[in-house]
DNA sequence: GGTGCGATCGCCT
DNA sequence: GGCGATCGCACCG
């Protein structure tokens, strides 16, 4: 047996084991089978009422045109609430705007309609769940624009990172332990994996639902525009002039992101300096 | 630390 | 039948 075959069975047989051991997956077929209907009209009125005006981001927030919203998602935290109530919580540091027709790199590309990318064409808000490559999964979110998604790439793992390490370790041939937290969600299968974020969340609505939502961060209300890197987006380098476009968003510094682009920081930093310089002059 | 390679299968042409 | 919005790992310096 080769080494590649090895790999591959240890995999499955990994699954199944897990499988058979803690019932999960069944539990998650019964949920995935009954999340057609997932607006919990009490949820909104659950705890933050009493302290403070509820931090969940509501339908409006993802009413915004691609760009505004992958940049507005910076910062905004990422909540995955699994099936025994444990809450798995990240910031989100990377995004990248994916525009529907004109934008050839995105999956609606030219308007096109499919089964895999209907979500894309729904209410912005909708989850938007694909398979990559055959054993990974990416999560977007629509936006206004027909078409038009952003891809969330990375979190800051906030709470639950025991949880998440055990939810990668499943994955990879020498298990999770060795991995630090800023490596449990940089990448956009990585975070589907660290929150268990799997293919029934498609097309399910972002603002509503009662298994994931987002929140304003109580602590950092706001990104400042000037902690933003707007940088070309990974992987699509064989769609042309797209493949260019400053459609990636990353705030400044952070661990957490997936690919830092040196380049598109050093502009900023002058553009920032020689308007500072205006601005003093 | 950086780079190169191969896995793996659903989707689309 | 070909390709991909990625990842982990081996290898190198």
């Amino acid at each position: 047996m080769t080494t590649r075959k090895r790999k591959k069975s240890s995999l499955h047989q990994s699954e199944s084991a897990g499988d058979r051991a803690d019932g999960e997956p069944l539990k998650r077929l019964i949920q995935c089978q009954s999340d057609t209907n997932t607006l919990d009209h009490h949820h909104n009125l659950s705890p933050y009422f009493s302290m403070k005006a509820p931090v969940r981001l509501s339908d409006s927030f993802f009413h915004q045109p691609c760009v505004d919203l992958a940049k507005a998602f910076l910062g905004k935290v990422l909540v995955r609430k699994l099936t025994d109530g444990t809450e798995l919580r990240g910031r989100v540091v990377e995004t990248e705007a994916y525009l529907g027709g004109e934008d050839k790199a995105s999956h609606s590309a030219g308007g096109k309609r499919t089964e895999r990318n209907t979500a894309m064409f729904m209410k912005p808000g909708t989850i938007y769940v694909y398979p990559i490559y055959g054993i990974y999964l990416c999560m977007n979110v629509s936006s206004q624009g027909e078409g038009a998604a952003v891809l969330l790439r990375s979190l800051e793992p906030l709470s639950g990172q025991d949880v998440m390490r055990g939810l990668r370790a499943a994955k990879r041939k020498a298990g999770a332990k060795n991995l630090k937290d800023k490596e449990l969600c940089n990448g956009p299968s990585k975070l589907c994996q660290a929150l268990d974020i799997q293919r029934c969340f498609d097309r399910r609505d972002l603002a509503t639902d009662t298994e994931m939502w987002l929140e304003r961060d109580s602590e950092q209300e706001t990104v400042p525009a000037g902690e933003v890197v707007s940088a070309h987006r990974i992987g699509v380098e064989s769609h042309g002039e797209w493949a260019t476009k400053p459609l990636r968003f990353y705030l400044r510094g952070h661990p957490c992101v997936s690919v830092l682009n040196r380049d598109a920081e050093r502009q900023m930093h002058s553009q920032s300096s020689n308007e500072t310089e205006k601005t003093v002059s």
